[in-house]
DNA sequence: ACACTGACCTGCGAGC
DNA sequence: TGCTCGCAGGTCAGTG
């Protein structure tokens, strides 16, 4: 599942790949993809430059010629750059003819991503409520305070709360409570500065990391298969049978609709 | 205002 | 073997 480390691996090899590209004509096939008239959307990206790659959240941004297209993975949205030659399957919703004779495909087996344009200053704060990038200041100690504030709910759902932080999804929400030795189910009410100040500092250091696996990929991609981080594999707590740390069983619990895993010991 | 639930989708694994 | 059921997950609309 793409979160902010997968979605700025995607970014960057794209760029790696198809920058500065001109779309020559646009398919689609499974009209639901695209926010507003799919028509409309092939027809205003057809002859324009893939001329900037941008994140914001989990969301890809492309600065094009006159629009801004704008592109959210969901769950298992992927990129491709192929041959128009090579067999397509049933998941490929929209195609890109490239100006080279290479084709950008967007592949998706759940149907859930979404992509629209839109005008070339956008800068979400008209359509999207997302919060504060992770890596931004803006994030930080007395931000989570005042943010909590009259709050009641459990730890997990504030960190899944785009629009607290932009970017963190169910496997990296585990992974920095984990680190920050906090049960996911405790309310956001019951923390401390001391607990503030290690959600600031791990949330960075997780998703620095993953962020750094991840461009491995970009070093080592090849053209036709989809891009996603290495990260996931590395996990202390999510998915995970025992504690990295400690060897007690992990537990799941439903948290706000997720499946929550946490190590009983280590987290309090 | 806040917090929780269901819908959107498909593939996969468990259970019968 | 073949079927049904439940789960996975990000976001948003709807509900209490």
């Amino acid at each position: 599942m793409p979160e902010l480390p997968e979605v700025e691996t995607v970014l960057r090899t794209l760029e790696h790949m198809i920058a500065g590209r001109q779309i020559l004509s646009v398919t689609v096939r499974w009209p639901k993809t695209i926010e507003g008239d799919p028509d409309a959307f092939a027809q205003a990206l057809a002859g324009e430059h893939f001329n900037v790659f941008e994140r914001r959240g989990k969301y890809l941004v492309f600065r094009m010629d006159h629009v801004t297209l704008v592109s959210h993975l969901r769950m298992e949205g992927k990129y491709y750059v192929q041959q128009p030659e090579e067999p397509l399957d049933r998941h490929m919703h929209v195609l890109f003819d490239l100006d080279d004779g290479r084709q950008l495909r967007y592949r998706d087996t759940r149907k859930f991503g979404r992509m629209f344009i839109t005008g070339l200053e956008y800068d979400f704060s008209h359509f999207h409520d997302l919060g504060p990038e992770p890596f931004d200041e803006a994030f930080c100690p007395a931000y989570i305070h005042a943010y909590r504030k009259g709050k009641t709910q459990p730890l997990k759902s504030l960190l899944l709360d785009q629009s607290f932080v932009a970017g963190i999804g169910n496997i990296y929400a585990d992974e920095i409570l984990s680190a920050c030795a906090l049960r996911p189910g405790r309310s956001c009410r019951r923390i401390t500065r001391h607990d503030e100040e290690n959600i600031v500092r791990e949330t960075r250091r997780i998703l620095c990391e993953a962020i750094a696996a991840g461009g491995t990929t970009i070093r080592t991609y090849t053209s036709s298969l989809g891009v996603s981080g290495l990260f996931q594999n590395d996990c202390c707590v999510h998915e995970q049978k025992t504690c990295r740390r400690c060897g007690s069983e992990i537990h799941i619990k439903r948290i706000g609709g997720r499946s929550s895993y946490y190590c009983p010991v280590c987290q309090k």
